[in-house]
DNA sequence: TAGACGATAGCCT
DNA sequence: GGCTATCGTCTAA
């Protein structure tokens, strides 16, 4: 399969809502360390900005949260609830702190191996001919099990193809189809409307 | 160095 | 709908 076009630094230069709004509908590319590739269409984002009380960054850098105060277009990823791992973009250039979460994607390629990943090799077992199960990319605990993203790819460049997870070129989605809303599963700054998802996906974490 | 808590998900009722 | 597992990081002492 050919590796489909990263997107330029450029894109994650934009301000971070734009950015956010920007994702929907471009892909996330995951190359394993065995070669294969799986892929997925985001469909679901959160921004997450430095004057942001819910944003890590909020009380300046610390050892946590020092990549997002790095380049951007490189990947924020962090634990939470001890049990999950978060993947977020860095949409701010060195000095400052922002980033986009991807909450939701829906599988394209690699399907198998996503489920495998997700299920180990137990149940339910793969089948080609069934919907693609939700929980293979619906919740950004999720779609980081299935992609096997965790601290090991903390810092990667999502602008190479040669990482082994960045961001390519998808088709975008129309402005009548994306919803604008507040976000989820956080207690300060619940109120700003900074979560974006695509209202037809099967794929989103929570309407 | 201890204590609190969080950008969740899965299982139970 | 409610409960809780589980751990890295931050904060205060």
């Amino acid at each position: 399969m050919t590796l489909p076009e990263a997107l330029p630094r450029e894109f994650f230069l934009q301000p971070t809502l734009a950015a956010a709004r920007a994702l929907l509908g471009q892909t996330l590319v995951r190359r394993f360390e065995d070669g294969d590739i799986a892929t997925g269409r985001i469909v679901e984002t959160e921004a997450y900005r430095t004057d942001d009380p819910a944003c890590h960054a909020f009380r300046g850098e610390t050892k946590r949260t020092k990549t997002m105060f790095g380049p951007a277009g490189h990947a924020y990823i962090h634990m939470n609830y001890g049990l999950h791992y978060c993947l977020n973009a860095v949409t701010s250039p060195v000095g400052c702190a922002e980033a986009v979460l991807i909450r939701a994607v829906e599988p394209l390629a690699g399907l198998e191996r996503l489920h495998r990943n997700y299920f180990g090799d137990g149940v339910p077992p793969f089948d080609a001919d069934l919907p693609i199960d939700k929980r293979l990319g619906a919740g950004p605990g999720r779609l980081t099990k299935a992609f096997g993203i965790g601290p090991g790819l903390e810092g990667t460049d999502l602008t190479d193809v040669s990482s082994g997870v960045y961001l390519a070129v998808g088709e975008g989605v129309a402005d009548a189809e994306v919803v604008t809303t507040t976000r989820i599963g956080i207690t300060k700054g619940a109120e700003l409307p900074w979560r974006f998802y695509v209202a037809a996906s099967r794929f989103i974490s929570r309407r």
